[in-house]
DNA sequence: ATGTGACTGATAGTCCGTT
DNA sequence: AAACGGACTATCAGTCACA
């Protein structure tokens, strides 16, 4: 279970990641518009922390995906 | 956002519910097993709350599937 | 067996920085 | 641009009594 936690949260990292550098974005740019605070979409990336189901939505809209597209092994 | 944040969760709800009753689990031994609380998952299954990615985790292993389904819509 | 409100300790999430 | 730290606040995690 915790190993599955750790499995999910390094994927999330990986996604969010990815479709951020595909649409151009920074960090800054991608927390801005998703209304969340800078270092923790940096720590998101880092796979640290345990964010909660409000703010990986709102880093999907962002994105431009659906939230279970997170969690889809690229 | 809000409003996928909703929508989203009304999903979840749903099928952690549908994959309970499938596996003919009362919330009280999904929760026992999962080691969440018995009211918490009751809150989870009326769309209340803001579960965390390691309550979802937890409650994925319990009920046999890989969190992102939790996000399928049945 | 579940829904609900109230309550508290833990931590998610923010805001200020520096490297 | 991003990693990282410290201090702070909002809220989640987890428990209880009761219907």
């Amino acid at each position: 279970m915790a190993r599955s936690f750790d499995q999910v949260r390094k994927i999330l990292a990986q996604n969010i990641r990815a479709l951020r550098d595909e649409g151009q974005l920074s960090q800054e740019e991608l927390a801005l518009r998703a209304d969340v605070d800078r270092t923790y979409v940096s720590q998101i990336e880092r796979a640290i922390g345990n964010p909660s189901l409000l703010v990986l939505c709102k880093l999907s809209v962002v994105l431009g995906v659906d939230v279970k597209q997170l969690f889809d092994p690229i």
